[in-house]
DNA sequence: GGCATATTCAACCGATTGGTTGACGATCCC
DNA sequence: GGGATCGTCAACCAATCGGTTGAATATGCC
């Protein structure tokens, strides 16, 4: 019924892909560069940043011979919102944050560069 | 080396599971009305319930013949925490966040958290 | 062309998962 | 005591997972 959260959920479960996202916030990257750091085969870490693709945890591009990875913090939102129903460590209403964000920021304050 | 974030991730990824889950957010439930409207075994929920009480997700008390299942939401907190490190999606600004919160929720109705 | 680099594919492996069934241990109640 | 109810245990099963290795496919470079 709701494959979404299954995949991204089980994408989340190993300690490997946690650390190439942590790895793709920094900055974009190829998949051999993706696999440098791990004891474990190139077609291992191949196969990981395939379940974080199909999870839409990640995007893949292909420019030439290397295959840049791209990470796509959007896909945790449902997660986020799955796991905030259950919030009562995070209280708020969402509508009414929504509101209050919308006047809160004015065209021209973006929100990471707010003072 | 960070197992807590494993088996709540691995016990979120099952659709049985979240939906345990949900059901227990109303109230609290007996093993056998956990199992009620689901087409499984009843020792298959049984399985699924030790799995989310391994994860800290819900706490088990006997009680007489019945066992009682509790949600335990504060174990989601490390696994929200650990998803809004990457929260692009989440453009906010912390600080005005908390405010908003302050100024919106009056003094009986504070959020665990809050200062 | 030919070699090196980047990545995936395919086959295999052992361990884990999600489910079943049937037997079992507790507990309640008549 | 004895039957019904509550829940788990144990053994089993098929499917999936996380990893390996070796071959294959693109692409870039001299």
């Amino acid at each position: 019924m709701n494959s979404a959260l299954d995949t991204v959920f089980a994408a989340l479960a190993d300690p490997t892909r946690r650390e190439i996202l942590r790895m793709l916030l920094e900055d974009d990257m190829a998949v051999t560069d993706v696999a440098y750091p791990f004891a474990m085969s190139l077609a291992a870490i191949s196969k990981h940043l395939a379940i974080l693709a199909a999870a839409g945890l990640i995007s893949q591009e292909k420019r030439g011979r290397v295959k840049w990875c791209k990470l796509e913090p959007d896909a945790l939102r449902a997660a986020s919102v799955w796991m905030q129903s259950f919030g009562q460590f995070e209280p708020v209403n969402l509508d009414a944050f929504e509101a209050f964000l919308a006047q809160e920021l004015t065209p021209t304050e973006l929100p990471e560069g707010a003072p």
